[in-house]
DNA sequence: CAATTGACTATACGCGCGTATAGTTTCATA
DNA sequence: TATGAAACTATACGCGCGTATAGTCAATTG
């Protein structure tokens, strides 16, 4: 009961306008997306837009800006909550995050949106905190380390959810794609894909011969392969 | 004979161009991205561009099914050698795609290079056939949903590397990262973040309470949540 | 040696975009 | 009612883009 929004109803032209970028932009990405298209789906001019946002640029930042509370928000009241386990999170967050679905697996993949991503991580490191007390073998690799590629495992499911529905045979954002992939991340979750004897033995292999070039890495070398600069 | 290429070497100001096609896609997106730019780095006149492969969606589609085919050859050299493993195919393709991971991930979360998606998870429901004979209980849900989920989760890494890097405080691109991640990724996938027991406990109480709505599902809701037609 | 064909360039057109600016309405306050 | 600011609209400009077209050059072929 933390009375947030106060009425979805009558909101301000500014947060039609937010709301019809989130959506623009999640649906045809930040360039294809027009202020033009925005303004229209919020029911005003396209001036109105620069005057409350200033730029396309400022527009994009606000939709961060708001993403970002949100998912703070939800994490803080899920926080206090303390039925919820690592699973049924990945679960309400998957629900709660839905609408700007799209927005937000476009942000990521492009490197924008990064506090949001690092929020899910301490999330996560502190579930992991919990579960670390019932193992008994020592983890190979820090907490946050594994947080962190958790989180980004976690995410790949909604960031690909064509894909995924469509190899699950249902959309993963109706009631029963939810509950098929729930069920489905329970058993992933709950048995392991290869055995801790058989880790740490790799895992010596690993730490052995750490130069293990395969065979695709000699093949495939086109253009440009060292080049990554960010936008 | 045909031979209109002289050398399959990739010297051609064909392959060059769809080689920078595929660096600008992956560092600025499809639209961003400019034939000028393009074929500016692949040394050649933008009518050229135009010339071989007719517009610039034509490049896409190059682009496409020039990794969909590297993909599958990938994949096609793997199957034949019995020495891999699931993780350490995980971990050579990874390396395999790096330098078109940018393109990639631009093209999947925009619900592209789906027969690629497919792809994969077809190699993943391969190896889980193997995985799962050793296995005592049924499990929750099909195979190839498993695969599937597996699949994505798995790309999610490469998919936010920049974040996953930052948050591992290393690039998982250079050595050392990927060692670290491959540890990482052996210590997640061999060890369970929940007991069986808990996870069938979790799916007795879904199947009897379908409707499990959060708080967070109720608060959420801005201007259009049920709209995602594609593009 | 023409003659044809394909690789490649130079140049320009038209359109849609972000942006700028001037003008109009609404409304609180005195 | 007067007035000033803020919300909002109408209109236009300029630029960069994809695309189209005409033309040049090099290699192949009879």
């Amino acid at each position: 009961m933390v009375a947030t929004q106060p009425d979805p109803e009558d909101l301000t032209a500014r947060a039609r306008i937010r709301d019809a970028a989130l959506q623009h932009f999640g649906e045809h990405g930040f360039e294809r997306a027009t202020i033009r298209g925005i303004a229209d789906t919020a029911g005003v001019s396209p001036g109105l837009v620069r005057h409350h946002f200033g730029s396309k640029q400022g527009l994009r930042e606000a939709c961060d800006d708001y993403l970002v509370k949100m998912v703070r928000r939800f994490n803080d009241q899920v926080r206090t909550d303390t039925q919820y386990s690592d699973l049924t999170y990945v679960a309400a967050s998957r629900a709660a995050l839905k609408p700007y679905q799209r927005y937000l697996a476009r942000a990521l993949v492009e490197g924008a949106a990064a506090s949001l991503f690092d929020e899910m991580v301490k999330m996560s490191e502190e579930w992991l905190t919990d579960i670390d007390a019932k193992r008994s073998e020592p983890p190979f690799v820090s907490r946050k380390v594994r947080a962190t590629l958790g989180t980004a495992m976690a995410l790949g499911v909604p960031l690909l959810y064509q894909h995924v529905s469509r190899g699950m045979g249902v959309d993963i954002f109706s009631p029963e794609g939810d509950r098929l992939l729930s069920r489905a991340m329970l058993d992933i979750y709950s048995h392991p894909l290869i055995s801790p004897e058989e880790a740490a033995m790799l895992i010596d292999a690993l730490d052995k011969a750490p130069d293990r070039a395969t065979p695709a890495e000699r093949e495939a070398t086109p253009g440009r392969p060292e080049e990554h600069h960010d936008d």
